[in-house]
DNA sequence: GTCTATAGCGAGATAGAC
DNA sequence: GTCTATCTCGCTATAGAC
């Protein structure tokens, strides 16, 4: 990025260098639209640019998508696969930092749970190449749990059931986003208070489910 | 569907129309690659008839797409739905009929959460004008949540929360099934046996939740 | 009702001027 | 680094023979 290319964009507000603004735009396009379904035009209108300038910074829209989704699965999975993974925190400290962090990152990227399942869901193998770093069975975590029932903290439970049930019910109201809206008849930042007050909700219900 | 049709079909052991082996093929190619990713090559290859006769049966792809999107909502909404309404089961029963109902139906359609889930992120508008009728606010359901509380048969809960985390339960492991099955190294026939235990075992979990 | 051939367009990608 | 113009191909859809 250059300084004669940040300058260009300072009628735009914000101070973004045009690989920046290409990111931006591509960003909300493929997260919204999908691969297959994101046309490179609407990304360089999003941007204020040119078809041809995306060519330029990123050869293919292939490899502008791989970037995003990079990104994107990153910023989901990183924070809670420490957590989850941690070692300085007692199952229910972790559970509970688990699904305050999961939810919160959605709450500040609301799109992105369904944009990586839908690409999860019919690329597979693309997916699981790309995750592979990335996704790791949670070991600690199933310890953990094991570990809380032979010491008679929760009760008997399946460690993988409930690993899914954490990341279910952090995760699927997002996904599920616009038919719970559809559903319930509410605004978006109704839904955002909901999603807000279910940090606390869903620590709760999974504690009194577990807890004996 | 006429005779000649059926009988020119038999060399591929099921009986089937023309009509019907489109419709079996695009539900193949539309669940997994969704609308923008699938091809009507791909339908014609899939039924083993030519791209022309998916025209001449349906008048475009979005009119063969509407057709199967129709019938997979309507399969995963409608018994949902009526189990959620239904007025002769108390709560409990309730919460385990639509569980153990929804996770059936998921296991014997694997592609159709995700496929919903896809469509009607990527296209609000359309999947909001078509599922008006289909979808509904759980208002008895939401009652009966109301009424567990006041008699102090269940613990306060959000009742809105609580219909959430009933289908995130249900469903979210369908969605994410690559990512749990990269993640925990599994087998679809792995998987789709932790699916058949997960019917008791959310059924459990949300009773340990919320009873008194 | 089913096929082959092709029209017609939209989209990704490149050439080349500035 | 950024633009306009264009190439090329793939895909939906239709025409028309059988």
């Amino acid at each position: 990025m250059t300084e004669s290319n940040k300058t260009a964009i300072i009628k735009d507000q914000i101070y973004l260098s045009t690989e920046e603004k290409i990111i931006v735009a591509a960003r909300k396009v493929f997260t919204k639209k999908g691969l297959s379904g994101a046309r490179m035009q609407d990304i360089a209108d999003e941007a204020g640019i040119n078809k041809a300038l995306l060519h330029y910074y990123f050869r293919s829209k292939d490899k502008l998508f791989e970037k995003i989704f990079e990104e994107g699965s990153k910023k989901m999975f990183m924070t809670v696969n420490a957590l989850v993974e941690s070692a300085d925190l007692n199952l229910f400290q972790k559970i509970e930092k688990i699904i305050e962090a999961h939810i919160q990152i959605e709450i500040e990227n609301p799109y992105i749970p369904a944009f990586i399942m839908n690409e999860a869901n019919q690329n597979p193998e693309f997916i699981k190449k790309f995750l592979q770093d990335t996704i790791k069975l949670p070991i600690k975590l199933v310890e953990q749990i094991q570990e809380g029932i032979n010491l008679g903290h929760i009760r008997p439970i399946n460690p993988v059931q409930l690993f899914m049930n954490i990341m279910s019910l952090s995760a699927f109201p997002f996904i599920a986003k616009p038919i719970f809206q559809t559903s319930f008849g509410i605004t978006d930042e109704q839904f955002f208070m909901l999603m807000e007050q279910r940090k606390k909700h869903v620590v709760e219900f999974i504690i009194n489910a577990i807890k004996l």
